[in-house]
DNA sequence: CTGTTAGCGCATTCAA
DNA sequence: TTGAATGCGCTAACAG
């Protein structure tokens, strides 16, 4: 439209233009630098004519405030990291994780916080993610199914800046609260539905154990089965995937036609399970019940829908955001536990 | 073991204790702090004397450098932000999304930079975004699934920081590269061999209309049935959901009995489409044969395993990172793409 | 209400 | 090789 267009000159990429900052707005405005920054900063001693014109001068000159100069000067970054773990990039690909990312970027923008997400799946990542923890690199972090035996763990302890974990973890020496679902009540009750369904003979296939959850949702599977439990029906997978439930099937072999039902950690496990059990030649839910936890969209997509464990991500995301927003709003909030719902989903496969 | 650990002091987390600077380290160093920050840059001007006993007092006062400083300082942040545009938090949760995220995250950090990834997926987030970008935030962007019209987009034309483009769009005005797969290529081909087999009359479920991977693989559709294309068997998808595969069945259903084939702009879709299908009594293929897009876990959680095209978001990843990389240590590179192979995977659906 | 001043923690000249 | 000085862009405390 103006001449102005014209600023498409593309030289380097290296040399960026002298970038406009609050002295030029100042006198562009006719003020100190001083007044803008109070301006910028919504201090009240401004008087409405300095206001209008340092408004005008920022418009006319595209004003914005530089972040590390800022960050710098207040010592806060106005940042919140989700550092989540991860062992296999599928992950990632998990609906929770993506429903806890954006509630809590949800929420955590509403406040004015500017959530980033890191991942941590290497030596190398996490070293990395470690450093910018020392350095400050934003104000609170939410940990997401972060093993507490890792190396990152501990620098928390130093960073002095507030943290909440996405699980929970009795025996954890973590003084960081947590959000974590009803895992072993959850599990509990799908269990006991089963047996009152009459399955007696009950495999269980548990989640990696580093993570908090499986271990919770073990528990309540031995809870419901009490002393019925037997260790040899018992399979500790490697992580939350498909391949894992099928490879738990070919490990129970000896034992399937004795068995009734398999209680899964969680429904990409059970999709597994389901599939190798078809292809042996058992037919779900009428030779072996399946369940799942999740309700993940895979649920729903199974040749047999599962029955499963709901869980609201949503909210998850939305109350970890919550619990450090409180952190960073001056609160101490030391090591304990929000528990959120857990509903049995009954549906084809048990 | 010595008196120092006593720094757990958990006091407020809101006060931070007295940093370790630079200049604690210079002193316990007995250098300059000038000298210090030599060391630190890998400057070789630096007695090894003088290295030593810097190294020891780093580690013994376990000094980081300040983020905020050091960026301010030397005008960059060494961070990478990877924008996803949402519109449904679904979209997150796609295998592809978090192929690219882990895989741009870790040739990302093997170059020294840090990736964070930032969600856009309302008014909101977007302007806050668009602040950060222009207080350089980042040194470098990778948009992925960034309308062109968007907002957001206008923001990086005058931010002067390299940037990537995940999607090609042939009318795009944006000086920037992108790294894209052969959707156009990919689609014809499937296409193709539905005609090959014997299928006359198709109908195409579109990706929504601000995608430029859906309007590229529309295109590929058209070239492939050529004259025989009719809009009355078009329909443009609102996203790339299952429930938009279902309802574009229901509103093909007055074709439904003179279709032979449907062919989908992505795996989601097709899914939806098979479920549909099923509902209203149609047998896949046997009825009509469905194709997908993506080859994503989707394609082999169906009743119908799914005929699709397979596209490698890890490479994906990969490639835009190492594009972003190259403009970070200098290199110029305009508007233009690099195009990414696709490849036909037959199964059941099709 | 506003201008001035002094840092925030570090990189980088310039002398020495 | 190293110390000292200056500045990155901004906030905040202090006068006025």
């Amino acid at each position: 439209m103006d001449a102005s267009t014209q600023q498409t000159t593309p030289k380097s990429t290296l040399t960026p233009p002298k970038k406009v900052t609050i002295r030029d707005v100042a006198s562009l405005a006719g003020v100190s630098y001083g007044t803008v920054s109070r301006y910028l900063n919504g201090n009240e001693h401004v008087s409405s004519a300095a206001a209008t014109s340092i408004a005008k001068a920022i418009q006319h000159s595209r004003y914005v405030p530089n972040n590390a100069a800022r960050s710098l000067a207040q010592r806060k970054t106005q940042v919140v990291a989700l550092i989540i773990q991860v062992e296999a990039d599928a992950t990632i690909a998990q609906a929770s994780v993506s429903a806890v990312m954006s509630s809590a970027n949800q929420t955590l923008g509403d406040a004015g916080f500017q959530m980033v997400t890191l991942i941590a799946n290497t030596d190398q990542s996490t070293s990395r993610i470690a450093r910018l923890v020392q350095s400050d690199f934003a104000d609170g972090y939410i940990l997401f199914s972060m093993s507490n035996d890792d190396s990152l763990t501990t620098v928390f302890l130093h960073a002095n800046r507030p943290v909440v974990l996405s699980e929970y973890d009795e025996d954890s020496e973590l003084p960081f609260p947590a959000v974590d679902f009803a895992n072993e009540q959850g599990q509990q009750a799908i269990t006991q539905y089963l047996l009152d369904r009459g399955h007696k003979r009950l495999a269980y296939i548990c989640g990696p154990g580093y993570s908090p959850s499986a271990i919770n949702r073990l528990r309540g599977f031995q809870e419901a089965v009490g002393t019925a439990f037997d260790p040899s029906l018992l399979f500790y997978a490697d992580d939350w995937e498909i391949s894992s439930g099928e490879l738990a099937v070919v490990e129970f072999q000896p034992y399937l036609d004795s068995l009734d039902g398999v209680v899964c950690a969680n429904d990409s496990i059970a999709i597994g399970v389901i599939n190798q059990l078809g292809r042996m030649g058992y037919r779900v839910p009428g030779d072996i019940a399946v369940t799942g936890f999740d309700d993940s969209p895979y649920a729903m997509m199974s040749e047999c829908k599962l029955t499963t464990v709901r869980q609201d991500s949503s909210r998850h995301g939305k109350t970890l955001a919550e619990l450090l927003l409180r952190q960073l709003a001056g609160e101490a909030i030391g090591k304990q536990l929000i528990q959120l719902p857990t509903e049995l989903v009954i549906r084809q496969s048990a």
